[in-house]
This record gives C-alpha cells, structure tokens and sequence, in this order.
DNA sequence: TATGAATGAGTTTTCATTCAT
DNA sequence: TATGAATGAAAACTCATTCAT
C-alpha cells in the first residue's frame, strides 16, 4: 500500500543481508586491526563498498558500539552459564578463559568492559559486570579465589592473559596463551600460607 | 672536501645535544602514540625541527630501531642487576617487575622483545633474552619458580600484566597494575600440592 | 564486489569529465611551468582534488607520457594533412612552422621527439617520426628541400626555432618567432648555386 | 699595521683561491643544470661548504651575474676578433658558430643576452650588442646577411641552433649541431631570386 | 672565514569522508 | 540504496637558507 505516510516498511532483503556482512566485516576487521581500522578494510572485508559502511553508521562510534554488543551480548550468555553451573572453580576457570581468549581476540576492543561507548553499551556492561561480580563473590566466599582481588581486577587480567596471544601475531598459538592463562589462574587462587 | 684528510672534526656541540634530544622526544612521542607517531610530533617533543628527525633518521625503521636498543639497554641492565643479586625470589620480582612496567609504557613498542627489528636490536634482544634464561633457570632450580614455565613465556606474562594499565588510559593507576603484576607472580611460584 | 560478474558498469559522468579536465590541466600546467610543475598546480587548472590527479596517475611518469601522447596526436594529425596535401613547399613550411610552434609552446616536453616515455610514447613517436620521414623524402625528391638534410634533424630545427620564443618569456611575441622560422626554413631550402 | 680604519688589505690568498673555485664550479653546474641549479650543487662542484657560496653571492642573482659577466667577455673577445678582421662572412659564420656553441653549453643563462641581470651585466650586455648591430651592419652593408633580419635576432637564432644539442643530452653531438647551425647560417643569408 | 647541521616552508602523497550516479 | 570516484586535510618528505661552531 503505497502512501504518503511512511509505513514503517522492513528493512528490504538486501538491506538486512548487508547489514549482517558490515557487522560481521567489521569484528573481523577490528580483531585484526584494532579500534582504528579503516572504514576501507571493514568495507573490505564485508564484501560492500565504503558508502554502504558508512550509511549504515555515520560515526566511527556507532560502529564500535554494535561490535562491542555483538561481543558483550556473546560474553553475557557465558557467564550466565558459569553462574547457572553454580559458581564453583571449574565454572570460574571456564569463564576465565573464555573471556581471555574472546578479549585477546578483540585487541582493543576490551575498552568495552571499562567506560566507553553510548547508554545501550553502558547497560550491556552493566549486565555483564553484575555477573561478574556475583560470580566473584560466589568464588571468593567458597574460598577458590584468593580475596585480596577486586572483582573489577578480573577483566584486566583476563585482557592481560591474552594479549599474549595478540604479540605473536600467531592468533593460533593457543598452548602459549593457554600456559599463560594457567599461571593467571593460578595466581588468582588464594595464597597458600608457610610460602617465604 | 676542502681538504683530502678530512679531519674528522668532532660533532658540533648542538649536534650532539640534539641526538639526545631526538631520542628522548622520539622515547616520550612512541610512548604516547605508539608506533606510527608523526615525525612533526617527535620533532615537537624533542624541540627540533622535522628536518633535524629526517637527517638523523631517513627511515622510520631506524628510528624505532634506536629507540628499542634504547629500552632494550635499560632493560638488560635490570636484568643483569637481578642476576648480579642472587636471582633469589625478590631479584626475579623486581625484574619481572621493571618488564612489565616499562612494557607498558611502551605500548606498541613491545614487539621489540619479539622478532623486528634489524640486526643490532637483534644483538641487543638475544643479549638480554639470554639473561632471561638464565635468571628464569636459576629461580626454577632454586624451586621459587613454576618448572612448566617456559622463558621465553616470562616476557608475554610481562606484556600481560600491564596491558591492564594501558586499558585505563590512566597510565598512573599503579596500583591495579601492581596488584596485577602480584596475581601474575603469584601463580608463577610453584603449585602447591594439595589443591583441588 | 557485491556481485561476483562485475557489470562493468560504465564510468560515471563526473569521472569521464575529470579525465578530460586533468589532461588539459596538465598540459597547461606544462606548458606553464615545464615537467616539474606540482601536482597541486595541476589540479589547480584541472579545477579538480588534488587526489583526483593522484588516482589517474599515481606515478608522474604516467601523466608525462599522457601529456605527450596528446601532443604527439596533434602534431601526427598535423603531418597527415601535409602528406595529403601533397608534401609540397607550403604544405612542409605549414607543418614545420606548426611543429615550432608547439614544440616552443611544451618546453621541457620536446623529449618526446626523442627517446623518453614508455612504449605507447614510442609508438606513438614512431608513427609522427614515419611521417616526417616520408614528408621529407617528398620534398627532397621534388626538390624544395636542401638534400644535405637528415630528416631527422627537423625536429631539432623546429625546437631551435622556438626556443627563440622562450627565451622572451613573451609567449605572444610572434613576430620574432615567425621571422626566426622564416629564416631556417629559408635555410632548409636547397642552395643556390654560385654563391662565395 | 693593525688599525683601526679597515686599511682595506688584500684578500687572504685562501679566500682568492675560493672565489675562483666558486665562479667555476658555478658554471659548470650552470651549464649542466640551468639557472635554478642548488647552492649545494654549486657547492660541491667548487670543492667548498655551501656556506661558503652563500658568504660570496648571499643573492642568487649575484652569482649568476658573475657567472654571466664571465660569459658576455668571452663572447664580446670574439665577437671585437670578428670585427677586426673585417667583418666578411667567414669572419661573421665564426662569430655565430662561437655565439650558437657557447650559447648551448650554457643552457638557460642565454637569457643573459636579453634583459636580465643588474647595471653591471647591462653594461657588459650593451658592449657585446653593440659590437653584434656593427657586425650585423657591415654585414649587411656588404650584402652577405639577408636585409630583412634585426641585428636582436642574430642571438635568437643562434640559441635556436643550439638548442638541438641541448635536445640530445649528447653536449658532444657536434655533427648534428653544426649541420643546424650550417642551415641556419644559410637562411641568414640573403634571399636569391627567382624562388618558388 | 669555512663548514655543514639545523630549520621550516613548501611539496608530495595518503586516506577518511563525502557525494554524484 | 549501494557504489566507488572525488575531495582536501593532514602526514611524509625535501631542500633552500640560516647560523652555531
């Protein structure tokens, strides 16, 4: 029914398709490059020309805060799970790694568990953090992790376990930053006294 | 050539102030902005003009270059510090220490402790990747550092614990980089049996 | 590459335009200031970015040889109609004079009569250099044209002939130009007998 | 006897040796690049420091007035030898000859015989044109050099024949540059009745 | 006085963003 | 709506001129 009245139509079936490949474009490209990567590359790698990226996120920002959705929405659901399997070591453990190895593969995109980004990334964050720090507690209170860490410590270490990976250049290289995740956790257990 | 012997007159005493100069505004410019830095803003920094960067390094790779053996240096000379005391626990500590927080300072830079470079980073790198073996050697024979750790893990463990600073943009919050840096050496001693 | 086909769609109207704009303001450009000139003057007279000279020719060398072949199809152009007219003594002098002229009004591109340029620039050399053979041997044959002549030295009398014009920096003073021609193509002509 | 009203000695014999070191090596470079030739390469053809050029011609203009002042006597020498020997036609081709040679190895400093360069180069200019319109009279006068050319072309013409050297980038061509310089000549002289 | 290192204006070149099609 | 050519601000680089030694 063509009227003047602008229907609010769906978005056209090639509108929807291209918006999945600049998303999907777009976290590869910032996986490989970081927050700067050129609007060039991501068009690139979604199969679209610049224009397209562009009109479909006007600011580098916008752009940002979908992938960083995209990847909090993804890290929500996990911790969900570790929350649902009770909290206990392996539980965290899994969570732990998860959140290394997805942070480590988004160099630079781990702003997102800090302070960046607009009100629908600030809630999403909020959802996750909560979690977290629920699941924090859960730890330190059964007495698995050690109590001096702050629960907001753990994304940094998480970041730092892996940006490991990132130096290589070798994203494969897993049994190094599966080493270095160890010694993280491990760390993060609570201290064992009679140790000089 | 006025004259056939070239007499080999010492550098001028501005010339030799602004090699300094250069060095450093190009240490605080890297630090700053990371690798690909503008020449103007070294030159800002160092307080010269861009020319005087581009006669003393043509290349950007020379640059980085002297800026590396640079940290490298001061590097190794920690390292060998850390030896010359013992290589006991508070030695490795506060050497995995000092890595880690000028790893962090040099944001970028750190590849350094990798493979670029040409071959007198190379020298400089093998230099102090060689005390590194050893003081991880002496510290795992003296049973103060986990035995599945590789060395050559110690400087990604290092990169690690301060990719936490840089992610708050606040370079001065040390002290979740120190705690950090203490989960990360704390799960570097050896495991404790009896732990689940 | 939305479509792996590539329509090969035809170039859109403004880029068929600013093909021709850039070429012309090149040769201006040339014309002006000689094979040096800036790409910002280019652009400039083109009355377009300079990033619009960039994408067409990234390399000088590429506008150079773009430029020479637009003059180089005049002046074949110019050849042609004086074989068709019969290669006779207005017909050569109207070529000649049309040469110097040009050629006075390019300085620095006259190379193109020579050896520089790519391989389309050496085609396109051959062709005019073919013809100019051919007008000479025309006229020597019916005896206008002194036979000690090379026909290859033409070119070189024409560029003398107007470098008179740019030693003026008066590119209008035609008169002067027009005498100077005069009197080498008096000079081409075969000699008298009986003369000291 | 040092006092202290400048007794205006004599030039230190190092700074004599300069001057001339520089005069030389600024044609040379003249002649290979043009008049925009770089202090530096002025520099390093006379063996000094470029501060040692900027010391002596501070203006770019004042070099090249040396080196023009240094050119116009050499052709102003000849061209008072081919008045002294009468002025006849061999006397007048071998001026030309000299002029259309002298005038090519210096490519760009012809403007010298136009009007450029300060009261001293006018001077020198003025004398050298004077000695060309008697040359050119006399010539005339005897009815050897066409009527109808001003005595001003004769320098036109003589760069014109030049120019063709200059053409090949073979400054030793000298084959080609006589036979044009020997073609022109001819034009030069007087028309010959009963001519197409 | 001679030297060449230092300077920075000007040129070349790139690339994020806009816009004609 | 999608495209990629066009744009020009900004970065890289050069080199004529100055000036510390």
């Amino acid at each position: 029914m063509p009227s003047a009245e602008r229907p609010e139509r769906p978005p056209r079936a090639d509108a929807r398709r291209n918006a999945a490949r600049v998303l999907t474009g777009a976290r590869q490209a910032v996986a490989a490059h970081g927050l700067d990567v050129s609007y060039h590359e991501i068009a690139r790698r979604a199969g679209v020309g610049v224009g397209t990226v562009y009109r479909r996120y006007p600011e580098r920002g916008q752009l940002m805060e979908a992938v960083l959705l995209d990847l909090l929405g993804e890290l929500t659901t996990g911790a969900e799970r570790a929350l649902d399997r009770g909290a206990d070591w392996p539980a965290f453990t899994s969570f732990f790694t998860d959140l290394a190895l997805r942070t480590g593969e988004n160099a630079g995109l781990t702003a997102s568990l800090d302070d960046r980004g607009g009100p629908r990334v600030a809630a999403a964050r909020r959802r996750l953090l909560e979690l977290l720090r629920r699941l924090t507690e859960h730890a330190q209170r059964a007495g698995t992790l050690r109590a001096d860490l702050r629960w907001h410590d753990i994304p940094f270490l998480a970041k730092a376990a892996t940006s490991a990976a990132g130096v290589l250049d070798l994203p494969d290289d897993r049994s190094r930053a599966e080493r270095c995740i160890r010694v993280i956790l491990d760390g993060m257990r609570p201290p064992v006294a009679g140790r000089s």
